[in-house]
DNA sequence: GTATTACATTTGTATAAACAATAATAGTAT
DNA sequence: ATACTATTATTGTTTATACAAATGTAATAC
């Protein structure tokens, strides 16, 4: 199904205002998914994100500024997150001795056996991968990245 | 400037992952860009969208129901939406006598006059359209509605 | 050494999103 | 007519976002 039937619309303006409705109207449409898909493991899709990130750096820990600037939602607060995951026991967080500023923040095992789990869980990540084709998620990848610049 | 620079991250497990991450983060960025634009509007984007929408149907009314369905983000809660743009002088809001239980939302002129100063502005219109060809546009939209199949 | 500036995180707050529940009206079956 | 179901919109509540302000610590300038 095209954007003009998701939104009902039959006419955009031209081809450039219709892909950014379409890039912000397909992100929703993943978000919700992703988010109906992690309730079952308790976590929002930004916190299985930052807990990603923290797995990528294990066991070395990370910074809460180093986290933040590696989210995908850039003004969500870094602190607030990264509590609740703590008060689920999923990252753990310790006062940095070397400069009383900063917090280290890594990933538990808790958390890691969380990620093994969701990661055996294919399915859900195969969604994507069955809708379109690698060269495809290249091409995708090449021109959203272009559009930023 | 690529995803991985601008998530500070060297690798994705593979290309629909990074494809995935990269329309969310996408769409943030220009969410983002969009309302710190429509900010000296006094609107959000949502807002404008949905102001976009009742102009395509202009003179003839719409239903909430309607509107919701057109809508970007799909959970947004469509009455207090459209309350905001009421309280703004935006749109006008009418009991439909035919059937009771639905009200009808149109335009007003100072609404229209709004869009029309908008689209004028087509400076932050140009920023997507400089950066992409039309035939890359065109792939995108492709390619996205392709994914949500 | 004191003041100033920069850094890292936390806290506060107004607004919006997510989702469930309610209310009001209309249509349908018996 | 009455009860039942569907439709349409509103309201309520919890949580998250966006952004500003404040806190505490470190580095730098004088």
């Amino acid at each position: 199904m095209g954007l003009e039937e998701d939104l009902k619309q039959s006419k955009f303006a031209n081809e450039h205002q219709k892909a950014m409705v379409n890039i912000l109207f397909t992100s929703n449409w993943i978000s919700n998914r992703n988010a109906a898909y992690f309730k079952k493991f308790n976590i929002s899709p930004e916190q299985f994100n930052v807990l990603r990130i923290l797995r990528g750096s294990n066991p070395k820990p990370m910074r809460l500024a180093d986290i933040a600037e590696r989210m995908i939602e850039k003004n969500s607060n870094c602190t607030r997150l990264v509590e609740k995951l703590r008060q689920k026991g999923m990252v753990d967080r310790q006062l940095c001795e070397a400069n009383r500023r900063q917090v280290d923040i890594s990933i538990t095992s808790r958390g890691l056996k969380l990620l093994a789990e969701i990661d055996k869980d294919v399915d859900h990540w195969l969604t994507i991968q069955k809708s379109i084709t690698k060269a495809e998620a290249e091409e995708l990848n090449r021109i959203l990245d272009k559009l930023r610049q």
